[in-house]
DNA sequence: CGGCATCCTTATAGATACTG
DNA sequence: CAGTATCTATAAGGATGCCG
């Protein structure tokens, strides 16, 4: 286990924790990131798509994160010269490996959630 | 494990995956809560230790931080009535249990520094 | 010591209409 | 189909000074 003796290392060090780890939140910040990566989890989708599935975003918002979410190597898109154009959005290998990092926040919300209800009742 | 079939029981509602993801985002969101979480995850803090610890915030953006920290349960607040008052933040139960999220991010991070750096050489 | 009040600038996001 | 363009509203964050 090299990864855990090299994050003490850091930790160590904990400025260079805290840059390490707001790499992490800037690459989902935002309202809609983690929507998108999620569905994006279920396989490759065309534009249209993710905004069918994704509710109430604008298509300003879609193709802004997707840029955004492009640029940080999150996800790769590709154009296949159809008529009319078609636009493919697919994870890159960091972007199916996110997948971890989003169960690990679902469990501790879900956790926080349960002792926030029984703290107040 | 009844975590993980919980978990993918959400998972298949996709849209409750995603709620329940952006609780968690919106518990860190911004530019300084995780600074301020892991600061403390080394114990209780007074007001100027957090401050001296955080290079470049204001006393501002530390009160305000700490105040949303505070109302989603992840600190608590003590004031010791000493001439001068002081103050001491701690993390809750909940705000411990982060340093799992938090180290899951700092481990994708810097495996995706790596996996970028490699595909630019 | 541990903040708050005020003012200001920049970032983020929504609405709506339009296009190659 | 897959986006842009423009405009507007709100939020986030910084600078500075003051206070119990």
């Amino acid at each position: 286990m090299k990864k855990i003796s090299e994050m003490e290392s850091i930790r160590e060090c904990s400025s260079n924790y805290i840059l390490a780890v707001n790499d992490t939140i800037n690459v989902i910040h935002g309202k809609w990131k983690a929507a998108i990566i999620s569905s994006l989890l279920f396989g490759k989708k065309r534009y249209g798509e993710l905004q069918k599935e994704i509710p109430k975003i604008t298509p300003r918002m879609l193709s802004k994160e997707l840029r955004d979410l492009e640029a940080n190597g999150m996800v790769v898109r590709t154009v296949h010269d159809t008529i009319p154009v078609t636009v493919e959005y697919e994870l890159t290998q960091s972007g199916y490996a996110f997948q971890h990092v989003l169960d690990v926040m679902l469990e501790w919300g879900l956790e926080h959630r349960k002792r926030i209800i029984g703290s107040t009742k």
